[in-house]
DNA sequence: TTTATTACCGCAAACGTTGCCGGGAACGAT
DNA sequence: ATCGTTCCCGGCAACGTTTGCGGTAATAAA
C-alpha cells in the first residue's frame, strides 16, 4: 500500500517521472532548485527505490548468490559471515542457498540464482557433486564465479581454499612427532578437492618420516550418517590398529571421538585423535580436542573480494587463480604424546 | 544474454505474447495444438518466467524473509532448516537476513525486506530490540509476521516459542533433586521474552521446593565476547557460593564451562552444570553436559507453516496466538549427584 | 439467411524505473 | 534579425509478464 513510487512524487510537483529520477540521482541537468524540492519531497515520503523494477529494467540484481552444502556448519556459517561484511559494504545484497550436500538441490539453487538474476556466484559444491558442466554453462554465459573450499579444477574459475596439503602435513607430522606410528586417515568423499590435497599431505609427512603408506589405514566416509562406528570398528580390527586418527571433518572428528569413547579407547592414551575442524569448542571436549583450524572467515573475505572484482571490472579482471589461505595447528590434550613402557 | 524470453518463443512461433502466455498457464481459451507448440517449444528452449518481472507486476514475490540474530548458531540454523524444508515444498523461497544482534542491522534487514517485497516475515529479535515499533509499523502496513524464539508480547502477532517456563523448571528441579540448594542462574538479557520465562521456571521449581530465591544468584550476560569469567569468579566470591549453574544459552553454557575448567572447579564434584541449549555435541563435552535441548527445526517449521497461512488466507487466517513447543531434558555428566560427605 | 454462440487469439496497458531524444526558453554572438 | 548555445524538462520506449477487452472466424441455432 503505502510504498511510495517515482510516480508519486511526480504527480505531487507536477513534474514528470524523468525528470524526479534525474533528481534523486543527482543529474547535473535538472536546476538546482527543482532537485531540493524532489530530495525534499522524497526524504519526507521515505522514498525508496524499487530494487524489483531495477532489476528487471538494468537485468542485474545488485545480489551475490551464494551456494553453502549446509548452513549448520561452523564453517560454512563463519564464511557467511565473511562474505556478508564485505558484500554490503561494497552494496551487494547475499543471497544465501543451501544444497544440502545434494546434487540436485544444488542444481536448482544455481536455477533459481539465476533466475533472480545474481550478479556473480560464490559456490563451495557439494559433496555428491562430481560433474561441473551445469556450472560451466552458466560461467560460459557470462555470470562471474568464484569457488572456495570444496572446488572443482575442472573449472577454471578464481579459487579461494584453505591450505589443505599444508595443514594435513602439519597434523601428520605433529603426530608422528607425538611418537605414532601407525596414522590412520577418515576422510570424507575421494572426488573432492579438500580431500585429495589432505590425503596428500597426510602421504607426504609420512613419506618425509620414512613411514609407509597403508591404503587399509585410510577410509572414506560420506557427510550423511554417522558411520564412523563401522570405521573405527574396522579399522581397530586391522593385524597392526592404528595409534592414531586424523579426521578430515568435523562431523568425522566428533563422531570419531563418540565411537571412541563407546568402545573405551583411551585418548590420548591408547589413540590420539586430531582434527580438521572449526568447532568453536573443541578446546571443551573430552579430551580437547587438537585441530587444524582453518579461517573460514578470511576464506569468505577473499572470496567475495575477488567475485565482486570479477563483476565490476568484468573484462580485464585478473585472470583465475587459486589463493591459499594458510591453515593453524592447535596443539590439545587429544594428541599428547604418551610414554610407551 | 541466453535468458529466454516469452517475447522469443512469440517470435518464434508467430504467435502473441499472450498467447504464449496463457499457453503456458495452460488458459481454457487456447487451441490445444497451439498450448502442445508453445509447451513444447519453451521446454526445448529450457524456458523460465523471470520472476521478477512477476514481482514487479504482482507486487509479491513468492518469498519469505527471516531475520535472525546470526545463522553461526546450531539453534538457528536448524530452524532455518525447518523453514526452508515447508517453505520450498510450499513454493517459497526463503531470504535471510542476519541482524548480528544488532538493532540497527535489525531495522536495516526488515527495510531490505519490505524492498525486495517479501510476502511474509518470520522474526526472532535482536538481543538489542526493545522497542518494536518498526515491526508494529510494518504489520499495519499488512504485512504477515510470524515472531519465534526471542519474541515481543509488545507485538500481536503469532508467536512460536518453545516452553521457555517448562524447560527451566525441568532443569532446575532436576539439579535440586540431585542435592543441590544453591543454584545459579547465568542468563542472557532480562528484556527478552525467552529470559523471563526461563527465569520464571526457575523461580517456580526453586519455590515449589521450598529454596529461597536470592536475585545475587541470577546474572545477566549479553551475546557479545564471553563475559563468563567475571561472572562465575564473583558467583564463586560470594558467602555462601553457588553448587550448581544454570545457563541459559550455548555460549554461556561453554563459556561457564571454559571458565570452570580454567579455575580448577570439578564438575560434577564440586558443582554441577546444566545448559539450555542446542549444541550438537554437548555429550562429547567434558563433561558430557546435560542440558535443555530446543527442537529449533520444530519451531522453525511451525512458524513457516503459521506464516504461509496467514499470507494465503490474510483475511480470516486464525487469530494471532502463541504456541509452546516442549522442550526435552536429557541428563548427562555434569549434573550427576554426588554423594555429600 | 440471419443471428447467436463458441473457440481462439491479438492489442495494449500496467508494474517502477531509466535513458534517449527532442524541444522550448533564454541568452549571447554575429 | 538570425543563429548557436546552454539550461532545463517532458515524452516515450523498454525490461518480462499478465489480463481485460475486443475482434475474427467458424459453427450452431433460428
Amino acid at each position: 500500500m503505502s510504498t511510495v513510487t517515482i510516480k508519486d512524487i511526480a504527480r505531487a510537483l507536477n513534474i514528470s517521472t524523468s525528470t524526479v529520477s534525474r533528481a534523486l540521482r543527482g543529474s547535473y541537468e535538472i536546476n538546482q532548485e527543482t532537485k531540493e524540492l524532489v530530495l525534499e519531497y522524497a526524504e519526507r515520503l521515505n522514498y525508496r527505490p524499487n530494487p524489483i523494477a531495477l532489476s528487471l529494467k538494468e537485468n542485474r540484481s545488485r545480489a551475490i548468490g551464494v551456494i553453502v552444502p549446509q548452513i549448520a556448519n561452523y564453517f560454512f556459517s563463519q564464511a557467511i559471515n565473511g562474505i556478508e561484511a564485505i558484500a554490503y559494504n561494497r552494496g551487494y545484497h547475499v543471497i544465501i542457498f543451501q544444497s544440502q550436500e545434494s546434487y540436485e538441490r544444488e542444481a536448482a539453487n544455481m536455477q533459481q540464482a539465476m533466475d533472480r538474476k545474481v550478479d556473480g556466484l560464490l559456490i563451495s559444491l557439494s559433496s555428491e557433486t562430481s560433474d561441473v558442466s551445469h556450472l560451466r554453462a552458466l560461467q560460459e554465459q557470462g555470470l562471474p564465479i568464484v569457488q572456495f573450499d570444496r572446488v572443482s579444477h575442472e573449472l577454471d574459475t578464481t579459487r579461494i581454499v584453505a591450505d589443505n596439503f599444508g595443514g594435513a602435513f602439519a597434523a601428520t607430522e605433529h603426530l608422528i612427532k607425538a611418537g605414532r606410528q601407525r596414522i590412520a586417515h577418515l576422510t570424507i568423499p575421494p572426488w573432492l578437492s579438500i580431500t585429495k590435497e589432505r590425503l596428500a599431505g597426510y602421504r607426504a609427512a609420512l613419506e618425509q618420516y620414512g613411514l609407509p603408506y597403508d591404503e587399509a589405514l585410510v577410509r572414506y566416509g560420506s557427510f550423511g550418517q554417522d558411520e564412523t562406528g563401522p570405521m573405527v570398528d574396522e579399522l581397530l580390527a586391522l593385524p597392526t590398529p592404528p595409534d592414531a586418527f586424523f579426521t578430515a571433518s568435523d562431523r568425522l572428528a566428533l563422531g570419531c571421538l563418540a565411537s571412541l569413547h563407546q568402545r573405551h579407547i583411551a585418548i590420548p592414551d591408547d589413540v590420539s585423535l586430531i582434527g580438521f575442524t572449526n568447532l568453536n569448542a573443541a578446546d571443551l571436549l573430552n579430551p580437547a580436542l587438537s585441530t587444524v583450524v582453518q579461517p573460514a572467515q578470511e576464506i569468505g573475505q577473499v572470496a567475495v573480494e575477488r567475485l565482486i572484482e570479477l563483476i565490476e571490472k568484468k573484462q580485464k579482471a585478473a585472470p583465475p587463480s587459486t589463493v591459499k589461505i594458510p591453515t593453524r595447528l592447535i596443539v590439545r590434550e587429544s594428541t599428547r604424546s604418551v610414554v610407551h613402557s
